[in-house]
DNA sequence: TTTTAATTTAATGTG
DNA sequence: CACATTAAATTAAT
């Protein structure tokens, strides 16, 4: 078996979300995913007053929903 | 990166589904994803007939079926 | 914006 | 057809 991935990174798949069911590394279940997408639509650029409400409301970090929001963009931009 | 299967994987990476505007090599839409995943739940063992038949609904190749299927057995045993 | 790293999925090969 | 494994793609995060 090569391990062609295999990076050392120890212990950093963080183990829960804190609503995490599966602590894979970080993965945003659908239901967020879906409330993400739809915010998107209506506003792909959430000031932080929008993202702090949106990250109580999901119950996950605000750092991560700004990330969410650049790789979207870049996401969308990539389709075309 | 040893290339242990000596496949002629080289330029495999078919550019065109037909029916995909993105031609990178091969994903199933979501649609079809849909279809696969419904049927596959009423029966996971489809005979010859049913997956010709798929195969012509969803306007995909049988084997594809067929691999689908059998990805989707191995998928679900190892959800456990 | 680019890159890295983890995960998923389509596909191939073997028993 | 079950099973292991590779290659390509997606996605979260730096």
């Amino acid at each position: 078996m090569a391990t062609v991935h295999g990076a050392d990174l120890g212990e950093n798949v963080n183990k829960d979300c804190g609503s995490g069911s599966r602590g894979r590394w970080l993965v945003l279940k659908p239901t967020q995913q879906g409330v993400l997408h739809a915010l998107f639509q209506l506003n792909p650029y959430p000031g932080i007053a929008t993202r702090g409400r949106l990250a109580r409301e999901l119950d996950i970090p605000e750092s991560r929903i700004q990330v969410w929001f650049q790789n979207q963009c870049m996401r969308q931009l990539r389709q075309s």
